[in-house]
DNA sequence: TGCCAGGCCGGGT
DNA sequence: ACCCGGCATGGC
């Protein structure tokens, strides 16, 4: 497909979400730190249980990075168990915890100044942040300028005919990066769309969606 | 009731 | 360079 045809394409798909769903109004949370801790959270998880997990830690006054930082594993497992994969998680935290506190001292505005790219990488150097995990805290906590892909990003764009099965992570960011303007509400916007659609309707296993805001005519309805 | 949810890591081939 | 099992709760 021309890069021209993909470019209008993808600005297509963006106008019928919004026009669909409206504004999404991400991410849902009120702080960087927040935002941080649920990102790390939500990996492979329903957000209706991280929402449980983040009221706990709200409770228990603990979404502070020197809180956190003087934790035992033990509580902070309990307190985020019902996001699931509680212990993993807490060694998750701790280790991004580690890392804001050892480097910045807790001071997000610090660590949020250096450049999309270094920061990228060092996050990626925290073992437990992945790509979407790091896109996602850079974007929705610091406004950084950065695609977030996710599994529904890819099923949607695989249905859709744009990107073959074996795409990967890096391949679908730039595809974005590489089709729109460099504008961080525009990603904001539309990462927290395609997570709509696919809940709404890009489901695993829904033969075909009628009612989708993209056309009714997937491509592949297996996965 | 089984399947799914806004991944990521580590070990094996 | 892949491929796969493990991790765990809660909603439908």
């Amino acid at each position: 497909m021309p890069r021209s045809t993909t470019a209008r394409t993808l600005r297509e798909f963006h106008d019928a979400l919004l026009a669909a769903y409206g504004p999404r109004h991400w991410w849902p949370g009120e702080t960087r730190t927040e935002i941080m801790v649920g990102a790390v959270l939500t990996q492979n998880t329903n957000w209706t249980n991280v929402e449980r997990a983040i009221a706990n830690l709200k409770s228990a006054d603990a979404l502070d990075w020197h809180r956190l930082n003087d934790m035992g594993h033990d509580e902070l497992a309990a307190l985020i168990r019902p996001a699931g994969y509680f212990n993993v998680k807490a060694r998750r935290l701790k280790k991004l915890v580690e890392w804001v506190v050892g480097e910045f001292d807790g001071d997000l505005d610090a660590m949020f100044a250096r450049s999309t790219a270094t920061l990228r990488e060092e996050l990626l150097n925290v073992n437990g942040i992945g790509r979407e995990t790091a896109d996602s805290i850079l974007l929705y906590a610091g406004g950084h300028v950065t695609f977030v892909v996710d599994a529904y990003t890819a099923r949607v764009l695989r249905r859709h005919g744009l990107i073959d099965e074996d795409a990967d992570y890096e391949l679908i960011k730039e595809l974005f990066e590489g089709n729109l303007p460099e504008d961080e509400k525009l990603y904001n916007e539309y990462h927290a769309l395609l997570v709509e659609v696919g809940k709404q309707c890009c489901r695993p296993r829904n033969a075909r969606c009628e009612e989708c805001p993209l056309g009714a005519f997937p491509h592949d309805t297996s996965r």
